[in-house]
Order: structure tokens, then sequence, then C-alpha cells
DNA sequence: TGTACATCAGTGAACGCGCGTTCACTGATGTAC
DNA sequence: TGTACATCAGTGAACGCGCGTTCACTGATGTAC
């Protein structure tokens, strides 16, 4: 057998994810480098190579993991899917804002990192951002019966983008974002504008 | 008299962010260089560093240009100041989503752009950016006359804050932004929201 | 189990390239008289 | 107006650095007999 091997090959990987992962929270995604990479993993340089294909891989594989992680914080938020509609959006978008407060860089690199011209991101990567809005369309279709399963989605998505939006530019800090002490309840307030009017039922 | 070596100084500075708008809009931030905006122009190299500090400051000046385009873009949009609020707002929403469109690499370099860690962007050019606050404080001060100065501020902020964000998911294609088509009228259904649910005055 | 050979993970120095910025030089513009 | 000197814009080759990726080498793991 080439279990050996291959554990040990895995491992490194694993460790090499992990520490890219550390770097990226340190150093965001600007300041990510494969010399800190590798160095921090303990290994070679040119083990990275052998681990993964490329640095891109790399830092696709890290923000797998923070995909997943925000989907559990996110699952976590919603004490009781049977509450009111209003209540669960909240409490996703205000888990959204602690989580993109808390680990700022490993969220900002998820909508920063941009594959190499030819190159596409892999099937497994873009389920992973499908989950952001599948777990806010429930609460939408409570507020929203007549809307079709389209519709939804797309009213999903555009919840998600305006909310993602507002803490994206107060994150940023400089220019035009809501400063960081507002941020929390000017989300709330969007997030509550949004739910009532959507109950109205009076939109396009 | 010093009138023709100043002149001609200012003349090859013009025709330098002259040269690196073109370059931003064909090419984008990342793909915008020294040599190729100098080789548009016309000149050396090295003239680029008499005529400006720094290619950071050749981009804060495309930028500046951009903001005043855009400002100037918005106020055309508003036909009647006259006319009810929300119809302003989609009006103002409709023209930043063309403007977008129409001027991708030139939006997207407005927030994609980031001084290098110490040196920070001058007065003139955070006013300008105040400018896209200020163009929607009437409109929702109508709606609101509830609100204080500084609330409004904010509102303002949370509004075009939430209307970039699903502008901005969508234009970067990838990932869980709204898809191009639905893009207007969703935003059109976002404002629409906004404004009802203010006039509701129900919010925090 | 032991020996001989094959494979492949891990090493880190070297490669290669992109690209912002500098710098010694030149020639044009400006100043003093 | 003309001459001698000073200044400074414009030139483009060269510098310097960062950094992803490769590659010849080594030593450990695996396979065949």
């Amino acid at each position: 057998m080439s279990s050996t091997r291959e554990a040990k090959r895995n491992l490194l990987r694993e460790r090499l994810i992990d520490a890219a992962e550390i770097e990226l929270n340190e150093k965001g995604l600007k300041g990510l480098k494969a010399r800190d990479v590798t160095k921090r993993a303990g290994c070679a340089l040119g083990a990275l190579y052998n681990a993964v294909d490329d640095l891109d891989m790399l830092i696709l594989e890290v923000n797998s993991r923070t995909l997943t992680h925000i989907g559990e914080t996110l699952e976590v938020a919603v004490p009781n899917p049977d509450a009111p509609a209003e209540t669960i959006l909240q409490s996703l978008a205000e888990a959204y804002v602690d989580y993109a407060i808390k680990h700022r860089n490993h969220w900002l690199a998820l909508f920063e990192h941009r594959m190499p011209d030819d190159r596409d991101i892999p099937d497994r990567h873009k389920q992973n951002h499908a989950m952001l809005i599948g777990v806010i369309s429930p609460a939408l279709a409570k507020l929203r019966p007549d809307l079709t399963a389209d519709q939804l989605t797309m009213r999903a998505r555009t919840t998600f983008a305006a909310v993602h939006g507002v803490v994206y530019l107060a994150l940023q800090g400089q220019f035009v974002g809501v400063p960081m002490p507002a941020l929390k309840s000017e989300v709330a307030a969007l997030v509550s504008t949004m739910a009532r009017s959507s109950a109205a039922a009076s939109t396009v």
C-alpha cells in the first residue's frame, strides 16, 4: 500500500491550508505569500507545489473553509425556524455582520479573490457560495408566498447583496460607508424595512 | 515669467490623466501600468514622475474625475426636484446602475483602489465622495421629516450602500450576485421597498 | 525477511518576469546684466 | 536686443525588489522477487 505516503501528503496539505488560513487572517489577501505560508507550515517552498496546484488553489481552499464556517455560523444564529420571518432575517443579518467584523480578512478574501484570466472556479466552490442565498430563502418565502421560486431566488440575492453592501462599505472605512458604531443598527433598520415592505407584497 | 514652462507642465499632466483614464477604462485598475500610460500620453516613462508624485496620485486624479462625472450624471438624472421622493430616488438609482455598467472599470476603481499603508487620501478627494451621499439626502429628507440631520446622513449612506452592494455583486458576475438581466428591476424593487417603508416611518 | 531497484515527497537555490521608481544626461526655457 | 549662465522638464536605460514557480538533487517510502 501507499497509504503512508498519501496520508503524509494529505497531512502536509492540511497543514498548508491551516497556515494559509492564519496568514490570511493576519495579513489579508494581498499580504498572503507562498514563502510565509510554507514557513509557517514548516516545509520548504517547493513542497507547496507538490501538495497543491497553485497559490490560487490554496486560497480557494481557505475560502471554501470560510464559506463553510459562515454557513455554520448562520445556521446557529437562527434559534427557532418557526419564528417570524423578520426575526429570522434579523438574526441572520446580525450574524453576518458579526462574522464580517470578526473575520474581516477571511470575509474580504471571499469577494476580493479573482482567478487569473483563463482559469475558472471549480463547481464545488460555486456551490458553497450558493449556500449564502439558500439560507435566506426560507424566511423570504414566508414573507412573499406570492413569488415564484425564481423570483424568490432573485429577491434573496438582492437582499443579501444589499446587506452585504452596507457591511462592505462600512468595513472599508474610507469613503461613503456607514461608520462602524452605526453599522449594526443601520443594518437592522434596512432588514426591518425590507421585511415589512415585503410583507405588504406591493413591490415588483 | 515662467508661464510657458508651467503651461507645458500642466498640459502634460492633463495628457497623462487623460491617458490614464483611457487605460483604466480598457484594462481595469490592475492592468494600469506606468509604461502604458506614458506611451499613450506620448512622453517618456520618467516624465510621469515630474508631472505627478506617483502612480497612486495619478489614479486618484482619475478617480476624482470619475466622481465628478458620476455627480453630473446623477444631477441630470433628476428631471424635477419637486417630483415625489420615490421617483427621485428611482431616477438616481437607475442612473447609478447605468453608470456602473457603462463605465465599469472607472466605477470599480473608485472602490478597489487603496493607498499604500502609510499615505492617506487628500481631503479634496474625500469631499468628492461625500457628493454621492449629498445627492440622495434631499429626497430622503422628504420621506423622513422625523429624522435629525445626523440620522439622515446615516440613512443616506445605508441606502447608497445597499444599492451599491446589489450593483457591485451583480457586476462581479461570479458568485452570489443578481444576474445582469435582472439587475435593474431588482434595484428598482429595492428602492421602492426602501422608499415606501421609510414613508411609514416605522423603522429605528 | 532481505536485497535491489523504482517512485515520489520534500528541499531550497535559482530563475524569470513584471513593474514602479530613480538618475545621469540633454536640450529647451528663463533670468541677469 | 544679445550674451552667459541657471534652471528645470523630458529622456530612457538601469536599478531594485518582490515573489510565484521551477528544477536538479536527496532521502524516504514502496514494490518485485
